[in-house]
DNA sequence: CTGAAAGCGCTAACAG
DNA sequence: CTGTTAGCGCTTTCAG
């Protein structure tokens, strides 16, 4: 009935300090000097005591622990849906930013979830900050977080809690430097969205080109998907038939970009070049291997981490802070 | 100075539930009843309670609610690298099958981690059962875990704690039926580790294609990644220019072996076949899409997160469980 | 070197 | 409807 996870039979109850103290006949303190290597214990004590630790499979509870000395902080990390290969990448980085400070990281997963409101709302009264794309206005994470510190990455047009901007201006005028120097004439962008409504990456390679005088179409797929990719890489093809150079969205709707390509036959780089954004290392694993628009996922954590556990630490205030992260080009065989 | 992570400035203490009951006039269990919406209490107090919380920044403590009600469990997952497209998919259902059942997950990741013993005894200190592939010999856990229920992916040879097997002979069975009935003669197997030892499933497939009369020559690439993914690819090529299908380690594995076939100008499928193995998201974003051994990982996490809560309450003996999750083929374009 | 006392923040159980 | 009491498991004083 009881949960327990030690070694005796099921019913019984978990062994608490007490009962090692007990065991070893001695006092509680001297439990707690044996399981921590402090000092000031005779050591053959020391061994009597983890002798008795170990038979009554004691575990020293994390809770009576935290309790007494605010020590074990854990950040909460919320991502989309980690089957998306471009969450993958944060987290990893989060979880090694969060590790070197030592930090525990949470991680909860806003896709699968009936309903994310409360998944959000857990996750704040089991982290002590939260960082992450919660798919929350700001309303909303304001009543759902209840005072967490709160980093919300690629925080757009939102302004509850600290936030972490990925800038792709810079990069994408450099994208566009790179194609029209390798002749490009007739780009296209790939955008996700609905038509006329510029994503502001989109709407960022729109604005390059057109400072370097040339006129960018624009075709627009459903989502963010790799099946997106491939329907919008169809009819962009329809719609533009002598193409020469793809801007997509992202990585993702560039790897579907491509598989249409290939299926029509249209060589890349030779016909078509193809230039997708975010970084992933998905990029790397078709053919060709995708130029794109990276951005230092290990800068974003630690930016991300930093901010939050500085607020934390009552050092960063709770709103209004921003930090930027710059894409840059990340040049690789499809351009 | 001390950490606090409400509204007021740096250096004030996180308000307790004893500050909110004084600064409302009431006791603390009134707090307690407002805070966790129970009933018992006059719809006036509560308002005035919540204000009260609200004003002062008061979050209940994780500690000290953990302390008296055993309710706020935790796994730790422990996973190589998130980087490696592998473990995402595993992450991602263990985080739902946790979720499902109220449990919070704690993520640790190996392979950036300096000391990975000290990471993983941190991590059993934190959860209280933990998941994954440790790269721990079962002595090593042992002592690392202290006795909290371990189980371990993917168990091999390992005996401590519990495991969940993949089990891939079925299916190479079927894989092995399926090439042979596409017509291929002369089949390839590139596996990965050392040149005379091949892998569990490697193995499996050499001795799938002897029972159907077929003598399966092998090429070793020296890791599981791309890069010797794509070495691999090219020794196979040298050593078998009239290969006619390739069973590969991994889906990695496979997506390197792609890019050296098509680098070579080599048709898939047309000339040569394609499989992996691991059933990974991955094998849709190349070009032919990937057939593969696939696993259910929900099936997988289900089964392990399981396992894990089961041994947690006692219900399952924290040695000796196995359970077990075939393979199936999963024919997609590059056969 | 060891033990006794006190308290961390919270809630269940029992008064009132 | 509200308050009081007791105790969750641990560590930090402070005495011996």
């Amino acid at each position: 009935m009881t949960p327990r996870a030690g070694g005796a039979g099921p019913g019984s109850r978990p062994a608490t300090i007490i009962d090692v103290a007990e065991a070893a006949g001695v006092s509680r303190q001297t439990v707690t000097r044996a399981m921590n290597d402090m000092p000031g214990i005779k050591v053959a004590t020391k061994e009597r005591v983890l002798a008795a630790a170990k038979e009554l499979a004691y575990r020293p509870s994390r809770f009576g622990r935290g309790l007494v000395g605010h020590t074990q902080r854990t950040v909460g990390l919320v991502v989309d849906d980690l089957m998306n290969p471009y969450y993958p990448q944060l987290a990893s980085a989060v979880v090694s930013s969060a590790r070197d400070r030592g930090w525990n990281v949470i991680l909860a997963q806003t896709a699968k979830a009936a309903d994310q409101y409360s998944l959000i709302a857990d996750l704040a009264k089991q982290a002590d900050v939260v960082i992450g794309y919660p798919a929350l206005t700001d309303t909303q994470a304001q009543e759902v977080l209840a005072g967490v510190p709160f980093v919300r990455i690629d925080m757009g047009e939102y302004t509850y809690g600290g936030g972490v901007e990925m800038e792709v201006d810079d990069a994408m005028g450099d994208l566009a430097d790179h194609l029209l120097e390798r002749g490009s004439q007739r780009p296209v962008l790939l955008d996700v969205g609905l038509p006329g409504f510029p994503s502001a990456r989109g709407q960022s390679f729109l604005t390059a080109m057109a400072d370097r005088g040339v006129r960018v179409p624009t075709v627009t797929a459903a989502s963010k998907s790799l099946s997106s990719g491939v329907a919008g890489g169809n009819a962009l093809l329809a719609a533009h038939p002598d193409v020469d150079a793809i801007m997509t969205f992202n990585d993702i709707v560039a790897c579907g970009a491509l598989k249409a390509l290939h299926e029509a036959g249209v060589d890349v780089p030779g016909r078509v070049r193809l230039a997708g954004c975010d970084g992933l290392n998905l990029g790397r694993f078709v053919s060709p291997e995708l130029t794109t628009l990276a951005v230092d996922m290990n800068a974003v954590a630690e930016s991300a981490v930093g901010m939050a556990l500085g607020m934390y630490d009552g050092e960063v205030p709770l709103q209004g802070v921003r930090a930027r992260v710059a894409h840059h080009l990340l040049v690789r065989a499809s351009t």
